[in-house]
DNA sequence: CTCCGTATATGACAGTCGTCATAATAGACC
DNA sequence: GGTCTATTATGACGACTGTCATATACGGAG
């Protein structure tokens, strides 16, 4: 999650999906994401009339569009693309960072606006919605491609990202990667299995 | 999450349990747990000197035991268990909550103070990671009392969280027990090939 | 220079939060 | 009855929060 330096708009829904992470939703208070974005607390309002809920939103869209993007950009520079490496390559995205960085950044921004407002704000449930959505599609996509069948493909997807949130969580509570080198350890076989149709 | 009509203590504990995994933590109240309690607000400082942290930490507690009591009963009921007949039964909790009384009530208890307070409260995180542990460790019986090999009956009890927490978080968003179900389907013969050890 | 829309600054508002201090009540035991 | 402890009641405190109203600066167009 590198840090862009656009324009203050853009650096304050980075911001607010880099707090809302960490802290989660309700403890991310605006004037915070305007410190942490450098910009000026008196844009807040200019930039989104919407108030927090709108930032949240934002904050969620951009978060999911990510998640898209680096699947493309994963399986680009993959030689040889395989549903069990598309996958190692999406943990290895979360270990590297808990090696190096620690724990501290939090976990995913979709994952923490689900848990603090898919009750309370119907708009935010959405977002988040439609951010798994953006993100299960890329990839069922890839996994056509790599000889799936077109009906198990977003099934497997669904399956993937679920067991990689999951992962996270853990990882997050016991401070510690083994979650997400588990799962992709013990998912690889049956994601491969998958790439041969049955009816071979 | 049967309501047991014991002491305000308790119900206490269970109430912040329930509203911790609809609204999150910070969102929850200390008055609001009192209120749904029916129990006295002069209370809460005397059963929970610790503060709002303790009553969180007590609430993560009791979802991790309650989980675990689930899985033996699972267990018990079950006429010819198999590892995908357990996670089955697990996903099916949540489908039929889901299905019968709407998404309304939320998700995992664990899971929302792992989001929320994972980098806040030391002491709460240390609580969600033992009730992960307090979880996992029946259902890894569970897998090597069904013919799975000692060595893959944590890990496979790993991945089973994991995906099952994913979905639920998932099924939240899009209020759809779809991610359940299909994580359920998939998931299966994966588990179900692990009873058979690959020397037989 | 004037004008004007975008952008920023600043402070106040009402509300809620967790915490605490204080005091009244209830019930058991001597 | 008196006494002690566990429990409950109540109100206040300071520290936030999101929201809003208002006022200022910038920067091109006329």
């Amino acid at each position: 999650m590198a840090g862009a330096e656009r324009g203050p708009r853009e650096r304050m829904v980075f911001s607010a999906a880099q707090l809302i992470r960490r802290d989660g939703v309700a403890a991310t208070g605006m004037r915070d994401v305007a410190a942490h974005a450098r910009a000026p607390r008196g844009s807040l309002r200019h930039y989104f009339p919407g108030g927090k809920e709108q930032l949240v939103n934002e904050a969620v869209d951009w978060a999911g569009r990510y998640a898209a993007g680096r699947v493309a950009r994963f399986l680009a520079a993959m030689p040889e693309p395989s549903p069990s490496r598309l996958f190692a390559a999406m943990a290895a995205q979360w270990i590297d960072e808990y090696g190096s960085a620690g724990f501290e950044a939090g976990g995913c921004p979709v994952a923490a606006a689900t848990v603090d407002c898919a009750d309370a704000a119907e708009s935010t449930r959405a977002a988040a919605a439609a951010a798994f959505a953006r993100w299960t599609v890329p990839v069922a996509r890839a996994l056509a491609g790599m000889g799936v069948p077109e009906e198990r493909a977003e099934p497997l997807a669904t399956l993937m990202i679920s067991a990689l949130e999951g992962a996270i969580l853990i990882a997050r509570a016991e401070r510690d990667v083994r979650a997400l080198t588990t799962v992709t350890r013990e998912l690889a076989p049956l994601l491969d299995a998958a790439t041969t149709p049955p009816r071979a």
